[in-house]
DNA sequence: AAAGCAAGCTTTTTT
DNA sequence: AGCTTGCTTT
């Protein structure tokens, strides 16, 4: 009797097995967190179990608070004791008490990706690393790949000795570390790694946390990658209760160093794994299911399995099509709108899901002019945007003024007449001496090189100091509003924004939410601190802030999606070149893995919708400037005809295609009449805009292709990848890449003139020097030809000297840097 | 020092 | 297209 009667044999199987290394293959929607929350109950009733023994480990904070809710409602007691907790926040509570054994102080912070791409941009001029060919970018990510998999700016230097390039991110890596750990600082892979290395040298500390973590779960196990997986390992390794709940069909974190093999391979690490297929699914119905089995069925490599329901077959999956993007955000709003005022839905019943962000804005306008309340997730994170870290660089600062970056952020923010020059010298007291830059500045007197802007500086400090002392007697929320009302930053901020049409401030009203945040932090916890806030928001995802009780449609990329379910669902932009991106399908470094892991997006995409779900697609948008002209995606291609209903328009009719056969592109329904007819040409299509001429060649294989069965879903196993195998090679590449086009017709005269600018600029100054006679004035105290020095551009020759109405215009040949044309007012140039 | 302008890049996804 | 970046101009 009692709660593990409603599950079902499987489920049932998967809660009794505690003890050992166990494998829950949890197919989207079979109710792996029922099976978890009654696991971490029958460890703790029946099996005595302390809570304080017991694990469980999520990849977002929604997943973890929504686990620890339901254990709280289903565990007798005890539930608060139990780590519920994302990778990175137990990172963050193990380094806490330990970091000062990996040479950090235990009160480090927490750098995000834009913290850590400033910080690397100063290393890389630092040390002269970037170039043209080693982009920033690719520095960063070879960075956070080494630390995903282990490996320490010392092993990566040893085992890339040769390579020239390779030297110079190893240099990266290495100095890159060094900056953190002078900062006091960690990056989001500092945490895993660290904690990790922490582990590996303590054998003390780790057998502390192995004894406590007696009971291991993992959830989402197939988005680990090797840091995680060793952390784990680790940890689990003295007791080996390790639960993972996983399903590698939804493994879509690969470019963030997730690595598919760790669920694939669990039986093999752990030999006497129990492993567990839930299979049977709660939420969507049967023609739903069947969709994403279709389309998943493609994929190779994966572990066999197929999702099934008791529930009956549903709704056909729809199928819309539409000539342009803004029609389909026109339609998705006016759908919604209507089955909303047939009181039909609910709007938070309702997503709207797509692969990349930039695609919400054209259903954002939508929504708003049908009036439909909307909530977007993703997109530029809260946290990340630009007046919320300003003010969280104060708090920082105020907090604990290690952190150069966030020092240096706001020292001239609002501005206070500190210049990036003030700012060089500061920073090179500070190297010379060792010393954090905020430390370098409470002795400004002692900065030789600075000068005019001292009292500036002094009373930054001053303000600073002010703030710190204020902390210890108001309140966090009031600390904020004092810092916000000092530092005018208000009206900064209004200044360097404008207002939307309505006259709002978008900025303005992120910065009062802030506060409100900090002040729900503070009445949230027991013990509130400024670092404490600090670290919370460290960590958190844009998902986590999405509330059920908002009666709002949500926007959102398919990766934020997951884990998610709602009654209705929308997949918008199912193109090829979209949805799977163009990345992933370019011919050029072509990558199998990578169109099977869009394929699991897509299966993930589907599987979100319980009732009723809509695909869309438009023949024709704009991305990034451009138009585009895109197939119906090959993962709708991959769903059986039978499975779908064609209708763009209320009255167009669909029994045309109950025909069984998958459906293919060519049959057309013209939106304007409500007819449907079948093209037959290629050049009038309209697809084929003919606006650059560029898309029609590589349209016409299509067609051709449509008599082939290359196409044919019938039976997938043999030509379901040779399908994705004619994209990748057979289509002429040509189709999908942007760059022909731009170069070809339309704007030849853009390339010529950037290749001539510098050419341009150096004719300019030349010109100058030929006609012009020196005039009287102020007038330097060199001439054409003279040699002389600027402070930063080194010696040079004067080939140019011209009055203007109230300074000297000056183009200096120099050495080093070139020609350049500047005021002598404001070179100072001394001659030589 | 700061404003103004043009070039270039971006957008695949995120803790 | 829109944003950020770097360079020019004042």
């Amino acid at each position: 009797m009692g709660i593990y009667d409603t599950l079902n044999t499987e489920q049932k199987k998967a809660v009794l097995q505690t003890d050992g290394p166990v494998l829950i293959l949890a197919g989207a929607g079979s109710g792996k967190t029922r099976v978890l929350t009654h696991r971490v109950a029958f460890l703790i009733d029946e099996c005595g179990v302390n809570p304080w023994n017991i694990m469980a480990i999520t990849f977002t904070n929604k997943a973890a608070g929504e686990m620890r809710e339901r254990v709280d409602k289903i565990v007798g007691f005890g539930a608060e004791s139990i780590w519920v907790a994302t990778f990175h926040s137990t990172c963050v509570r193990i380094l806490r008490r330990y970091a000062d054994r990996l040479g950090y102080k235990n009160n480090f912070t927490i750098y995000d990706t834009d913290d850590s791409k400033s910080l690397m941009k100063d290393i890389c001029k630092k040390y002269q690393l970037e170039t043209v060919r080693l982009k920033m970018k690719r520095i960063m990510s070879t960075i956070s790949s080494c630390k995903d998999n282990l490996v320490t700016p010392d092993e990566y230097y040893l085992a890339n000795g040769g390579d020239s390039e390779k030297l110079k991110i190893s240099k990266a890596y290495t100095e890159y570390q060094n900056a953190l750990k002078n900062n006091n600082a960690m990056d989001f892979d500092d945490l895993i790694f660290n904690t990790v290395m922490l582990f590996k040298k303590n054998q003390d500390v780790l057998e502390s946390y192995q004894e406590r973590f007696k009971y291991i779960m993992v959830d989402e196990y197939q988005d680990t990658n090797n840091a995680q997986f060793e952390l784990i390992r680790l940890l689990a390794d003295k007791y080996k209760n390790l639960c993972v709940v996983g399903d590698d069909d939804q493994s879509i974190y690969r470019f963030r160093g997730a690595n598919i093999r760790n669920i694939l391979d669990f039986e093999k690490v752990y030999k006497d794994a129990e492993v567990i297929k839930l299979e049977q699914n709660y939420r969507s119905t049967q023609n739903i299911l069947d969709a994403a089995n279709s389309v998943i069925k493609n994929n190779f490599g994966r572990k066999d399995k197929a999702l099934w329901t008791d529930e009956g077959k549903g709704d056909k999956v729809r199928l819309c099509e539409f000539d342009q993007a803004p029609d389909e955000a026109s339609f998705i709003a006016d759908d919604i709108g209507k089955l909303h005022r047939n009181g039909k839905i609910k709007y938070k019943d309702v997503a709207v899901l797509y692969r990349t962000n930039a695609q919400s804005r054209l259903i954002e306008e939508k929504f708003v002019l049908n009036g439909i309340p909307y909530d977007l997730v993703g997109g530029t994170n809260f946290y990340s945007r630009r007046e919320i870290k300003d003010l969280l660089c104060y708090l920082k600062t105020i907090d604990n003024a290690v952190d150069d970056l966030a020092v240096r952020r706001i020292i001239n923010v609002p501005r206070r007449g500190i210049g990036q020059t003030t700012i060089n010298n500061v920073q090179e007291y500070a190297d010379e001496r060792q010393i954090s830059f905020y430390d370098a500045l409470c002795e400004v007197d002692n900065i030789v090189s600075v000068t005019r802007a001292t009292t500036k500086l002094k009373d930054f400090v001053v303000m600073i100091r002010a703030f710190r002392a204020k902390e210890k007697e108001m309140s966090l929320s009031d600390l904020l509003k004092d810092i916000i009302v000092t530092t005018n930053y208000i009206d900064y901020i209004k200044a360097e924004t404008e207002d939307d049409e309505s006259g709002d401030n978008d900025r303005v009203q992120n910065i009062d939410e802030l506060v409100s945040k900090l002040a729900a932090y503070e009445e949230s916890t027991d013990d509130p601190s400024l670092s404490g806030f600090l670290e919370e928001v460290a960590l958190v995802a844009d998902i986590d802030n999405v509330s059920e009780d908002d009666d709002k449609v949500l926007l959102m990329t398919l990766h934020s999606a997951k884990g998610l379910e709602f009654e209705h669902v929308y997949l918008a932009g199912m193109e090829d070149g979209v949805f799977p991106s163009y990345m992933s399908i370019e011919a050029e470094d072509y990558d199998p893995e990578a169109i099977e892991e869009e394929r699991r997006l897509a299966y993930v995409g589907i599987t979100r919708a319980k009732k009723e779900l809509t695909l869309t697609r438009a023949k024709r948008r704009m991305v990034r400037g451009e138009f585009q002209s895109n197939p119906l995606s090959r993962f709708v291609r991959e769903i059986p005809g039978n499975l779908l209903e064609r209708s763009a328009t209320e009255s167009a009719p669909s029994f045309l295609f109950d025909d069984g056969d998958s459906i293919d592109e060519f049959d057309d329904i013209d939106l304007s009449s409500g007819n449907m007819y079948r093209r037959s040409t290629t050049a009038s299509s309209s697809y084929s805009t003919g606006y650059n001429g560029y898309d029609k060649p590589g349209r016409e294989p299509m067609y051709q292709a449509k008599g082939s069965s290359i196409y044919g879903i019938g039976k997938p196993k043999e030509t379901g990848d040779s399908s994705a195998a004619s994209f990748g090679t057979g289509r002429p590449k040509a189709k999908l890449r942007p760059e022909p086009k731009r170069a070809v017709p339309d704007k030849p005269f853009i390339m010529g003139a950037s290749s001539n600018h510098a050419a341009a600029s150096k004719g300019k100054s030349l010109g100058l020097q030929k006609g012009m006679p020196a005039a009287a004035g102020t007038e330097p105290d060199y001439k054409v030809g003279d040699r002389v020095k600027h402070i930063k551009f080194g010696v040079g020759t004067v080939v140019g000297l011209e009055k203007e109405t109230r300074d000297y215009k000056v183009s200096v040949e120099f050495d080093e840097c070139g020609p350049k044309v500047m005021f002598a007012a404001f070179a100072k140039l001394k001659k030589v």
